[in-house]
RNA sequence: GCCCCCAUCGUCUAGCGGCCUAGGACACCGGCCUUUCACGCCGGCAGCACGGGUUCGAAUCCCGUUGGGGGUGCCA
């Protein structure tokens, strides 16, 4: 027997926002460290809002983050009858009346309504302030106080753990609760708004809300769990990048901060490179392949050789779609030649020296990364440069670019026949200018 | 307008009356490492919005001001 119920309940209007994603996971937070038990609550009062692809994006989006809930969701499309009889007690009990054939709930005129939220405190508001509200809509459904107040009751719901913009709507949720008989009041923790650079709440329009537009971007799901936990809340123990499972113990709605938090895909961005390098480098090359799907070259990629070279990009990733672009001079036939690469690296009067003694070096060395790397080095050095700079125009020669994974074992997996032609390629280029 | 909430480095946070000449992380700036970039390491910049209290003592408690935000639908 749990002690502890929560729910997530979110309304499916579409991709599941950051915002949901964080409330949900605040609740699982939550749940898991009390033992207690979580649920899954489809808010589709209205009609609009029924339609089943919109629910499967939700499902998906929390499948992906490992969000677990505990038995069959909840739909209050489905629960309609108990919205109606709750409805019809409050107008039998003159506590509501019909207005315009909606139906509204009488509000008392005096007196405070309040609740001791567990991240803000004391909250009161005074009843006059609040007008009379509609429980049921003239077509006869119950509107989302209703159907809120009554699945909380309903449901043995113990703790409401949702956004700040749901304050306001606490305490006519909890008159409509005492309307119901209810004695008690579930603990109310409303969680701090997730705000954009303008410090305004992220919005559809003009913010990039969506979980999946992250996940689409390659942000790991771990990732997105560990940043999204450090949204208004912070471990004790000042270490932010950590296994869900430490944060599981170490969470506590009290601690969570009031005040709201700025959305930051850089701070995100670089914790999914922490957990991009810690990956294994046969599952990098793994979790690479449906970003390197949607490449041109697709086609040409051979598995074996993409499992050789991908781990020479993992550290330099810290978002999956970064990792195609790296690589792809390992695959295309002839890979351009970024143009101001050629200006800073073969315009200088060394480089058709550098590339003629490399061609002729690279022609009969020992096809080994210590004897490419030792081999340039010795070329570099009867020219008086260090390695530094007498790689420049090889690189650029090979893969097209002044900057990219480590050089030898990059041409040591092009093979030495490709990365021949390709310093030849150069040569000739050179020679037309 | 009215109601409600919030206020520590640029950002996310630690701090719950003395341990704070305020700690960590991201970002930024130096340096080191180095075959580029990156990673890693070292160092730096930078903050308690303001004014009153309370207290021997306040970033921490109270009040006010200012500034931000949220809500104000027969949406949720």
């Amino acid at each position: 027997m749990s002690t502890t119920r929560l729910r997530f309940a979110p309304a499916p209007t579409g991709s599941l926002h950051l915002g949901s994603a964080r409330t949900a996971l605040f609740n699982w937070l939550t749940a898991r460290g009390t033992e207690g038990e979580l649920i899954l609550r489809i808010e589709d009062t209205n009609a609009e809002l029924t339609r089943p692809e919109l629910i499967d994006n939700i499902y998906r989006s929390l499948e992906w983050l490992q969000i677990e809930f505990d038995g069959e969701p909840v739909r209050q499309s489905e629960r309609t009858d108990l919205y109606n009889d709750a409805v019809e007690s409050w107008l039998s009990d003159d506590l509501a009346y019909v207005d315009d054939g909606a139906v509204r709930f009488r509000v008392p005129s005096d007196g405070t309504t309040s609740w001791d939220d567990v991240v803000r405190g004391n909250v009161v508001f005074e009843n006059q302030n609040i007008e009379d509200f509609v429980v049921r809509r003239a077509d006869g459904s119950a509107t989302f106080f209703t159907a809120n107040a009554v699945d909380d009751f309903d449901l043995g719901i113990t703790h409401v753990v949702r956004g700040e913009d749901l304050v306001n709507v606490t305490p006519k949720v909890i008159m409509l609760r005492q309307a119901l008989g209810a004695q008690d009041l579930p603990k109310f923790a409303h969680l701090p708004l997730i705000v954009n650079e303008q410090r305004k709440k992220l919005s559809k329009r003009r913010d990039d809300v969506a979980l999946e537009s992250y996940r689409d971007r390659g942000v790991l799901a771990d990732a997105m769990i560990n940043y999204l936990a450090l949204l208004g809340w912070g471990p004790p123990d000042d270490v932010e990048v950590r296994p869900i499972e430490e944060i599981v113990q170490l969470f506590r709605l009290e601690d969570v901060n009031p005040s709201a938090a700025m959305f930051d895909v850089k701070k995100l961005e670089a914790i999914n490179g922490d957990y991009i390098r810690a990956m294994k480098p046969e599952e990098f090359t793994e979790a690479l392949i449906p970003w390197i799907a949607n490449e041109p070259w697709n086609s040409l990629v051979d598995r074996d050789q993409l499992a050789q070279v991908a781990p020479l990009v993992q550290e330099r990733t810290r978002v999956l779609v970064e990792g195609p672009p790296q690589l792809d001079f390992f695959f295309l036939e002839s890979p351009e030649i970024e143009e101001s690469a050629w200006e800073k690296a073969m315009t200088t009067p060394e480089a058709p020296l550098i590339l003629e003694s490399t061609k002729t070096a690279f022609a009969s060395v020992d096809w080994s990364v210590a004897s490419l790397h030792e081999s340039l080095r010795a070329i570099g050095d009867s020219h008086g440069m260090k390695l530094g700079k007498a790689q420049a125009p090889v690189r650029v020669a090979v893969t097209g670019r002044l900057v990219g994974p480590p050089l030898f074992e990059s041409i040591h997996a092009l093979g030495r026949e490709v990365v021949l032609e390709r310093i030849l390629r150069a040569q000739n280029k050179l020679d037309e200018t």
